[in-house]
DNA sequence: ATAAAATGCTAACGCGTTTTAGTAAAGCGT
DNA sequence: ACGCTTTACTAAAACGCGTTAGCATTTTAT
């Protein structure tokens, strides 16, 4: 494999012959022969609705395409459900049909992925999940949420919800209540458990879990969202409810994804740099696939808040 | 393959060896000796960054990971490139790492993928191209844009403007323009040049088309937007540039995709069945992979106008 | 000029399955 | 009991490529 030199000429001819003959090497045979399969997979643990409604997915997507195409490796996209979780993820790879993975949305419980450190797998968490030795790549989602939260007490808000972008299962939806935890209690602000609620993913979770927080009569002034996604279903249930925004509720959200400088008001939020993560992700894991080990083990991407419309000073209105 | 009995005891008791041993198949033996891949593509001509923002695609794969999880099939996702079309798609399926393909958003000009019948290629069409025989899955989109300007013409409206949703070049876009021009000529509106403007998938482009619109002068109470995703950016140009909704304009979006009832206003919209259009064209691949041929063809499916809070009535307010 | 080392080329083997062929055993009818 | 067909099992071939080993040839050093 190294600089083997052969005139131009005759590289151009064999190219021209290949191309007449319109042969393809069977990508099946290679992969069987060289025991390398040049893909890598996109692991989800998720439903199939809730992956429709994903829309943090797109980016991570785009971000993994742009590296598989151009190193020529092949994209899958596997699903497990978690209920045979156990031996899914290895199967995966031990079947050959990979050469490593990307696992996303990882669940604190998620016994599975401590197995694949103590096999060889090639394996990259977009995420973090404590307690393994697995690579990944995520941001401070603690401190992320910190800052969120720190933005809405500067604005002189006191009476500040939380609710979070999944079940508490997940470590990201854990974290970012810490977050917000953090910045109440260094602040001296009470963290009410009847303002600490848990969505599920999508704008639908969002809504009703906003009409459980109206129906508690907590007071509030502000909510934190942890999820964007989310936070379209609080947005428009607090609408639907005759609270005007950001006049009565000051809301940030979380991701930033795409369309939140568009929703009205325009969502203040965290920018989480998913597809740069997944760009990240992907290239460790080529590293991994290589026998090279990446510069870092647990890469912490920055993230920053974006302050934008939906979110402003506290007045007594609310 | 056929039913051969074997007890349950002894069924249970290779089970368990097998369990024990660890014993996993190796999916590319299995590939090359059998000459089938189990393996199906999603096939996407866009670039990174138009996938990166696609609202419209969790659904997609939501729908084909129903199926191919069911059938204990591999999906992947391939991105080619458009500028080297002409064999990319075949050499997807020659390689024989997929028995099948997917495609999405196809494009009028699209040469290689009329070429795929030609060869015996496993391939079905999520949406329209016409002068093939390929097998496709789609809504009548003419008839759907024409259901949703009919729509805006029933409230009063009669200065309506169109945005596609994507250049003209991809069939969807022409079929949704002609269902507007056929809405408006039917009811003897005339169809301004300066009303009709192409965005480009995602709703920056919808921001900025909305910009020129403006720009040009012309008076326009109503806006139907053929695609959600570029509808956010209008509503979003709009209210930037002082305009109320629903007060001023009306707007009527295309695909109801999942957040477009958390909008404000909710948005008036086509619902375009996506995930089921994912699962029924995976199916129809099924058949084709087993060497039976689908019940149908081209597959219509129904859509339906969904209104909601983005289109009213027309008062001289514009 | 000769031996040693480096290079070029071809043929055979191996990858881990499925599939086919082939053989032995068993079942059937007369 | 004998020939015939069916069934069960085993061994080998095939899948299409990468890789290695072996041999022939050329280059380098002495």
């Amino acid at each position: 494999m190294e600089e083997i030199k052969i005139s131009q000429a005759t590289r151009e001819k064999v190219r021209r012959t290949v191309d007449e003959l319109g042969y393809i090497p069977n990508a099946t045979a290679q992969a069987l022969a060289s025991k390398k399969a040049r893909a890598i997979g996109l692991v989800m643990t998720r439903s199939a609705s809730h992956i429709s409604t994903d829309t943090f997915l797109p980016q991570i997507i785009g971000g993994l395409l742009k590296i598989t195409r151009q190193e020529k490796l092949r994209f899958l996209i596997e699903s497990v459900k978690h209920e045979h979780q156990e031996k899914a993820y290895l199967n995966l790879a031990r079947a050959k049909h990979i050469d490593g993975m990307i696992l996303m949305t990882p669940r604190i419980d998620d016994m599975a992925l401590k197995r694949l450190e103590e096999e060889d797998i090639n394996a990259v968490v977009l995420g973090t999940l404590k307690g393994t030795n697995l690579h990944s790549v995520d941001i401070d989602n603690r401190k992320a949420a910190m800052m969120a939260t720190q933005h809405l007490i500067d604005l002189g808000h006191k009476k500040i919800a939380f609710i979070s972008n999944a079940p508490r299962s997940y470590t990201a939806s854990e974290d970012r209540l810490r977050g917000y935890m953090d910045a109440m209690q260094s602040n001296n602000l009470e963290v009410e458990n009847e303002l600490v609620r848990y969505a599920d993913f999508d704008p639908q979770s969002g809504y009703l879990t906003v009409e459980e927080l109206i129906a508690s009569g907590k007071q509030f002034s502000a909510i934190f969202v942890a999820s964007d996604n989310v936070a379209f279903g609080v947005m428009s249930a607090l609408k639907d409810h005759g609270y005007k925004l950001p006049e009565d509720v000051s809301i940030v959200g979380f991701d930033d994804i795409p369309i939140s400088r568009f929703t009205d008001p325009p969502l203040t939020s965290v920018r989480v740099p998913a597809q740069e993560m997944a760009v990240i992700a992907s290239e460790m894991l080529l590293d991994l696939m290589r026998g090279e080990s990446p510069d870092t083990k647990n890469l912490i991407l920055e993230s920053e808040l974006v302050v934008r419309k939906s979110s402003r000073e506290f007045t007594a209105s609310a």
